[in-house]
RNA sequence: GGAGAGGUGGCAGAGCGGUUGAAUGCGGCGGUCUUGAAAACCGCUUUACCCGAAAGGGUAACGGGGGUUCGAAUCCCUCCCUCUCCGCCA
């Protein structure tokens, strides 16, 4: 949610940034000025005659003390008018409340001004690309047929378990997802992170201050007795740790990174392009979130992205970095980079991260600021994957397979404890 | 699942209808003293919003929500959470 005063303020700023996510700018920030008026306009008549009313009553009870009871009488009299006048000022506050917030909530963030102007993923920006794309031995298959040959993984298996998109991995298919979640870890955390391992579950309240509630609703899980939701990602309990804190500018940076199982309805699409490990329900990810001072999260930004690309090229995968552009970036960022690896056998390039600037988007609703000169100020969050397991696993099925088996990087083959995955 | 106790400021802990946003202690910040430090003493020390150029003024918040009352941290209802005992259990 984008601070109010912010938006006040700055107004043409906001709306020209807005503007690159091909909405209607204009009437959205008019819509919420003209909101925030009327909820200002009601607070300050309530406050004066709530002003009044305290003061009366202040004066009923020196009035009862001194014994002038029928005084106190009359000055009760009076105060009957103020509170039924004071009751529909807070009904008429509270809804204009509800209508200012319910507004805000439907304003995505504005993008920084690097985001390219852009309505689809193909004006997206390639910033760089690394890595050779590996030269395939005749007959090598896609992801999927290799994990079938190899006994890698089964969907077919989930499906009698749960249903569609929930893959089971076995052998040295499990053993495999367990290194990489083991090295994305340690490296995250030569790199200063601190590991956290949160709930899987989350509250409502929680889903609200990351942004997937209100507008993601239908991507999530969704336990309703309990009233609570599948993560879709280790983002939303681990950002939502520091939900209304205030901490001290000392403590920034804060550097946390978790493991989880990601859960995602993900409505819609069928076909080759979501066949195997492409898009599942769930999935496995290492994601690493940051809370800095907004004067160096932009340099934090490119500091994640540099991290990934570590992890990359320890994983030996042939990788391109993107800028989002305005249209193809998520509600709640003010810019993000993607991260995609080419597949070898399927010739096509896969996300596998998604490293994101929110400014002080998800700040404003967690209510996470910082101390700094006895001024309180809302920090910056970011967030990023650090890698998300499997479609990295696809490409590095299919990217390394021999005719004699399917070959583990050096980096990891500590980790899996084997060099070559064989029949 | 059954029975009981309780949720107050960064922490500990009073208050149980009338200037109580809240005693007191600890912690923290500033100052006096000291060669320096400690001790002692003095002052300050929650958050959000509204009006205002500012100075300043106002409103709200004692787990959440609702109610009673001129007035509630204090009384009532309800939900959530924590703790103790019993049961069950990875």
């Amino acid at each position: 949610m984008l601070e109010l005063n912010f938006l006040r303020e700055n107004r043409e700023e906001v709306e020209q940034r807005l503007n690159k996510r091909n909405i209607d700018a204009k009437t959205l920030l008019d819509t919420a000025r003209d909101l925030d008026d009327a909820r200002r306009a009601t607070q300050t008549e309530l406050d004066a005659r709530l002003n009044e009313l305290n003061g009366l009553s202040r004066t009923i009870g020196d009035l009862m003390k001194a014994g002038k009871k029928e005084e106190a009488e009359a000055a009760r009299a009076r105060t009957t008018e103020l509170k039924t006048s004071t009751a529909a000022l807070k009904d008429k506050l509270d809804s204009a409340e509800k209508a200012l917030h319910d507004h805000l909530c439907t304003i995505p963030n504005a993008p920084n001004a690097k985001v390219p102007v852009g309505k689809t993923p193909e004006e997206n920006t390639v910033v760089m690309e690394e890595g050779a794309v590996p030269v395939l031995h005749d007959g090598a298959k896609p992801h999927w047929e290799l994990a079938e040959h190899y006994g890698l993984f089964s969907l077919d298996l989930g499906v009698k378990l749960t249903g569609a998109g929930f893959p089971v991995y076995s052998g040295q298919g499990a053993k495999l997802q367990r290194a990489l979640i083991s090295f994305f870890l340690d490296k995250a955390t030569e790199a200063g992170y601190r590991e956290i391992i949160p709930p899987h579950m989350v509250n409502a309240e929680s889903a609200f201050a990351t942004g997937q509630l209100p507008d993601k609703e239908g991507q999530m899980y969704h336990a309703t007795a309990d009233g609570l939701y599948l993560i879709p990602t280790a983002e939303v309990p681990i950002t939502n740790l520091y939900r209304d804190e205030i901490v001290e500018a000392a403590q920034l940076p804060i550097k946390l990174v978790g493991y989880t199982p990601c859960f995602r309805r993900e409505a819609g699409s069928y076909g080759a392009h979501v066949r195997g490990l492409n898009r599942v329900h769930q999935f496995d990810k290492v994601e690493i979130v940051r809370i800095e001072k907004p004067e160096n999260s932009y340099a934090v930004l490119e500091e994640m992205v540099e991290h990934v690309k570590g992890l990359l090229r320890a994983l030996e995968l042939p990788y391109r970095q993107l800028l989002l552009c305005g249209g193809d970036m998520g509600f709640a960022s003010a810019m993000t980079y993607d991260m995609e690896v080419y597949s070898a056998a399927q010739k096509r390039w896969l996300e596998v991260s998604s490293i994101s600037n929110f400014e002080t988007f998800q700040s404003n609703r967690l209510k996470l600021k910082f101390k700094e000169e006895k001024k309180n100020r809302l920090a910056h969050t970011l967030n990023g994957s650090a890698l998300a397991l499997a479609r990295i696993v696809a490409a590095l099925l299919e990217n390394n397979q021999t005719p004699e088996g399917i070959r583990i990087p050096k980096a990891l083959q500590p980790y899996t404890g084997f060099a070559m995955i064989t029949r």
